[in-house]
DNA sequence: ATGCTATAATTAACCCGTTAGTTAATTAAA
DNA sequence: TTTAATTAACTAACGGGTTAATTATAGCAT
């Protein structure tokens, strides 16, 4: 395949790639398309060309956001049926593509908290697969004994928001820990000690003793 | 004190109050000087000539609101000086003083996925304090042997982050549930059952076996 | 291959409503 | 009667969205 000079696929990819990251930056209402366009060095119109207006690509890049996230967790290799291995798998496929697009926790947090006023159902979709995909290795869990006193919705909570804001804070985290070196706000830890981290502890609050 | 037809405190905290809910729902982008002044029933003016410009109050909005939060939750009457009693009271006030303010937890989310780019060093302070207040409570939990593998900030997140999270999702909790009647997404479920269930959880992976 | 054509991709220039911020005048309070 | 609070009216810039013209490309007949 030569590279084209005009390729709709891959201008469209390229500003959904930059309007992701500025969204996630400066959110929506504080990023104008021309800055989006400047970011793709594309001319504006394109914008309204391809995704008719602001809001269509917000809501393009919503939900190939969502479903990247998705796509990461499901094709994660799964050692084994165990719930525990599952939600192991879970946890850190997860935490492991968020921090790899760091933008995505940031987006993810911006819009959760609008409480999708902004998104149509179809934003439910992503969210929702993701949910649903944790639920049914809780609720295998608990009907096979290994689990106990499930909500599964704050458990995904749990998860999902401790990960995301670590990410998300990181740059404040390491600001805070200069200004008060006394703090420890775990600025140099990695995701990977993390994400180990909260697995091993949703487990403890998990399993039947 | 009788009432005033002008009085700078009362018409400070108008605005406060009303810019803080609309930064909530909307966002900073999102919200005009304009809209807030309506919301208040006060010129626009007013607003610069109280906060400079449209950050400043940004910025008061946001002191403020951590400030409220932090003052909350330390003046939690405390029962008795264990670790476990002060965790307890730490959450259910924290979730308890959110849930009657629903727009705070937006407020933080918001903020908090911009990993304070937008604020000054001040901003730190109410984050700080109230992440040092139950940091404290951790260690010594930890030191008198009750509590054990703590990473504060980890667990400050996971308290945090699921509550904020439950509170702002709401709305969009229950649609989900209207979309996809199979799924629970827990939006019938009360703050206080959710924040004792918080507690009980946070307690079972910390307690040392 | 070569040239022709229809169509898709891209741009420059513009439009107009909105918005942050200003100024100078007015009104209430101390 | 001086000072603080408040307003109406304004401005300059910005931002979403449109339009019409331009350029590349793919398909196709020659």
């Amino acid at each position: 395949m030569k590279k084209q000079v005009r390729d709709a696929k891959v201008t469209k990819a390229k500003i959904i790639k930059n309007a992701m990251e500025l969204f996630a930056k400066n959110g929506y209402g504080s990023t104008s398309t021309e800055e989006i366009a400047k970011a793709c060095s594309i001319n504006k119109a394109l914008i309204f060309y391809y995704f008719k207006n602001k809001n269509g690509l917000y809501t393009a890049v919503m939900s190939h956001a969502l479903e990247s996230i998705y796509e990461a967790v499901i094709k994660a290799p799964k050692c084994c049926n165990s719930p525990i291995a599952q939600l192991e798998v879970f946890i850190k496929t997860y935490a492991s593509y968020c921090a790899k697009n760091s933008y995505l926790p940031a987006l993810i947090l911006k819009e959760l908290s609008n409480s999708g006023a902004y998104l149509p159902n179809m934003m439910f979709d992503g969210l929702r697969k993701l949910f649903s995909l944790l639920s049914n290795i809780l609720k295998d869990g608990e009907e096979s004994g290994i689990f106990h006193n499930v909500i599964p919705m704050v458990v995904h909570f749990m998860i999902v928001g401790t990960l995301n804001l670590f990410i998300t804070t990181k740059p404040l985290r390491k600001t805070a820990e200069k200004l008060d070196p006394n703090s420890n706000t775990c600025s140099e830890c990695s995701i990977d000690e993390i994400s180990d981290y909260v697995f091993t502890k949703i487990k403890l609050m998990l399993e039947v003793k």
